[in-house]
DNA sequence: GCTCCATAAACCAATATTATACCAAAAAAT
DNA sequence: ATTTTTTGGTATAATATTGGTTTATGGAGC
């Protein structure tokens, strides 16, 4: 499959690897490939071998041909951040939040200032009063999951979670998160959030991060009672 | 590896040189961007091609040419996704591989399956044969963390893989990353790779979360370590 | 034997690049 | 205002580069 070492490479082979820079991002849409001559070098190969390699690319639509000048990629590489996120289930998303907002909890408690911390608390009061209102509800607890990430200050993190958001926000998928939400579970994820922002503020980041994995946890049961119905 | 190193660039180059220079935020809108005779120097290409590659980046959108005056970039590099991501710095990313890995492990113990782990086998030794070709080995590296990933079956945890490992093939990310690869740390990186497949393997989830977490924890200590150079 | 595939070399045709010169629009200096 | 400088716009002929094609050769597998 992969020749590690000094092997024969056969056209298959080549078009494999070229295939893979290009999905891989190492080739990037409009780039111009190395010539043929070139390749047949890099590669080990005749010029022959690469250019059949080539020439299957073209059929199959990653690469143009343009004789006297070079050869173009013509590809993107789905990058399509819609099409991951969209097709996301309830479930791919509950185990993303459990891998990162306890640890975000963590580096909240690193990096986190008062007027962050202030933020929360308006967050939590507001979700209090919204215990007859799930829409409403809903929305600060978005902001308030957003408020904890962004006290971290990695942007990374920040974008990661707000592109989780857009799923969240999903329609027939908010539908079925509002059945779940009554009165009751509302006072229970009211008093988490609690639980969450103090352990925040005490710096506590282990505690932090096992309060934040309790809360998940009721969520996902909510959730999965949910889906029962 | 794009084909640019002491090769002579050609407009297709030039432009695409330009125009990741727009993307990356070098140049920023309404900028102006230097003569072409200039260009044309620094690029080590006569005027005219610099010329055709400025007309196409036009053409694309990217840039405005008016005569006599300059040229001038017309375009917002769509923020969110690349922006993100592009600067994310290091130690972002680092935290963010903190908060992911350890439970995607623990995931891969629950949804992974015999063909996963040979993929991972494969990958292990390949980076055993790579511990005086850094350059190999960080290839094998990325492709055995997605390995992981991939064995979730969790196609959003997959995509945000892969988004990041776009920061870590970014330019001057990777050229620090092989400063810190010496032989013994791939060693010791390799010794760690076995321990965490064999904790996936055994089904055992929070020791393959612990392992990982090791393993992050002496990346991070080679990449300040290499920092503070 | 045969076929399939890769190699190597040579040559052709399409395109790109270079180097130079000069023109026209805009900006800057006077 | 006028001149000067800078900048893009255009043209051209020589040269270099690149894909396209053909041919002859050799090896691996059937």
């Amino acid at each position: 499959m992969t020749a590690s070492q000094e092997q024969k490479l056969g056209a298959a082979d080549i078009a494999a690897l070229v295939r893979r820079e290009i999905s891989k991002g190492n080739l990037q849409l409009h780039d111009r490939l190395p010539p043929e001559r070139v390749l047949a070098e890099t590669y080990g190969a005749a010029r022959g071998t690469v250019r059949k390699a080539l020439t299957r690319l073209e059929e199959e639509g990653f690469v143009e041909i343009r004789a006297g000048s070079g050869t173009y990629v013509v590809h993107q590489p789905d990058g399509s951040t819609a099409n991951a996120i969209e097709n996301a289930t309830p479930l791919e998303l509950m185990d993303t939040r459990f891998a990162l907002e306890p640890h975000i909890c963590r580096l909240a408690v690193l990096h986190g200032r008062h007027n962050d911390f202030d933020r929360m608390e308006a967050l939590c009061t507001r979700m209090e009063e919204c215990v007859d209102d799930p829409v409403g509800f809903s929305e600060a607890d978005t902001e308030f999951h957003r408020a904890i990430v962004d006290s971290t200050r990695n942007g990374l993190l920040i974008w990661i979670i707000d592109q989780i958001g857009n799923v969240r926000s999903a329609d027939d998928w908010t539908r079925m998160r509002h059945l779940t939400l009554d009165a009751q579970t509302i006072r229970t994820y009211n008093v988490q959030h609690r639980q969450i922002l103090n352990a925040i503020r005490t710096r506590e980041p282990e505690r932090a991060a096992n309060v934040m994995k309790e809360h998940l946890e009721t969520a996902r049961l909510s959730l999965t009672r949910a889906s029962e119905t």
